[in-house]
DNA sequence: TGTCGATTAGAGTATATACTCTAAATAGAG
DNA sequence: CTCTATTTAGAGTATATACTCTAATCGACA
């Protein structure tokens, strides 16, 4: 592993506990035992690090809703989606915590993130469209109802981990991340079919049962 | 106005404008002309400024919503919990946005919003309650749906300013925030009678109309 | 073995911020 | 007018952090 990769390694460790903010670039040098010279040499400045991370995790997203989306959405697939981005974003969850301050601090990376943003909405409103037209789920009323619905997804997505440990859970299981799941569920729960929303439901509680609860 | 208020004032501001990082001491203190010294005569640390101001928000958002709970919730007292709660999350943005490290750095901040968090989903979910109560929807399925839609909310409404800015609207207007309360009815429109709706709806456009984008 | 580029160490700089301390100004009561 | 408590000014301290600079070391290859 290169000394790149460790301190990106190490930046996103110290960012997820202590916040994005307390991880100087002299803690996370002296975290993997190199000197503050070292770090410059591998990253033009602290922005470029938090850059780093997050263009590995907008190339893990998109990879996420992109390899799955192709018609017709299985409940596997369909719970697949969340269980997957909702692992995402807790990896990255420095990134959710301290959103606003990153982007107003780096134009780059807010264009960045912006992009990402509406990437995904798109996307998540394309996938409740494709769950309509496979028959899986009635088409909501209005001609913005799918919008609607792919934007409340999107905003329960970016806000659920920072929502968890904002409330002061303790240790955070799992089960905290997949309770997240189900509010997303539950916003479809009225257009979609009970057996294709049950079917879901237990790829969920399944997930849960087998793998124990890893969560860093 | 006392210095102390006006202290209060500058640092809302300049926190709203900036972020709550960015609002320093002494910035505080210039911005009003009055010298670092002053400043700790009237607050202890930077942190009883953020205390003093998340005391007026918590303050402002249980009169809004018990002031208003009372059976039975008509549309325009429905509409204006929203109104209402969203112009106060504006007023206050600074705190959501920076929520997760202002709670990291001081922990009775911290257990005063939970409280305040608490209390509000279950207020939520009781508003929520109480319109199946007046016959002006149908119950969710499930036991817990009440409380998935009152968590929803809660969800939504905590992120929206956050979102708006984040998004990078150049002068956000009245009419971004309403849209964040549209969002809200969308969670509700599967289950909520259309008239009901509809007068509600009613409400937020007159309100957007008559009341030309006066925020900030 | 020698050489040259890539990598690393570590001391040092510049800057910002929270906060302290002392003395001066001010205001209100008698 | 005076005395006392409140309020204010402003210089100063301690600390932290991003970042720089120079020299040493390492490693691959001739």
């Amino acid at each position: 592993m290169s000394n790149r990769d460790r301190i990106l390694a190490a930046a996103l460790e110290l960012m997820n506990a202590d916040g994005a903010p307390a991880a100087g670039t002299s803690h996370i040098a002296q975290a993997i035992g190199i000197s503050p010279g070292n770090l410059y040499y591998h990253f033009k400045n602290r922005e470029m690090i938090v850059r780093a991370l997050f263009d590995r995790l907008d190339a893990e997203f998109r990879a996420i809703l992109v390899a799955d989306v192709s018609l017709p959405i299985s409940p596997t697939r369909f719970a697949g989606f969340y269980l997957r981005s909702f692992e995402l974003s807790w990896r990255y969850r420095f990134f959710f915590g301290g959103l606003h301050h990153l982007l107003r601090k780096d134009a780059a990376l807010a264009q960045a993130y912006r992009d990402l943003q509406a990437w995904a909405i798109d996307t998540l409103e394309s996938i409740v469209r494709q769950l309509a037209d496979d028959g899986n789920m009635t088409p909501p009323r209005g001609s913005d109802g799918f919008r609607s619905l792919g934007l409340n997804t999107w905003l329960i997505w970016m806000n659920w981990v920072r929502f968890v440990q904002i409330s002061g859970r303790e240790d955070v299981t799992k089960a905290d991340v997949v309770e997240g799941i189900g509010q997303i569920f539950d916003l479809l729960v009225p257009y979609l079919d009970p057996i294709f929303e049950e079917q879901a439901r237990r790829v969920l509680t399944k997930e849960l049962t087998t793998q124990k609860d890893r969560q860093n």
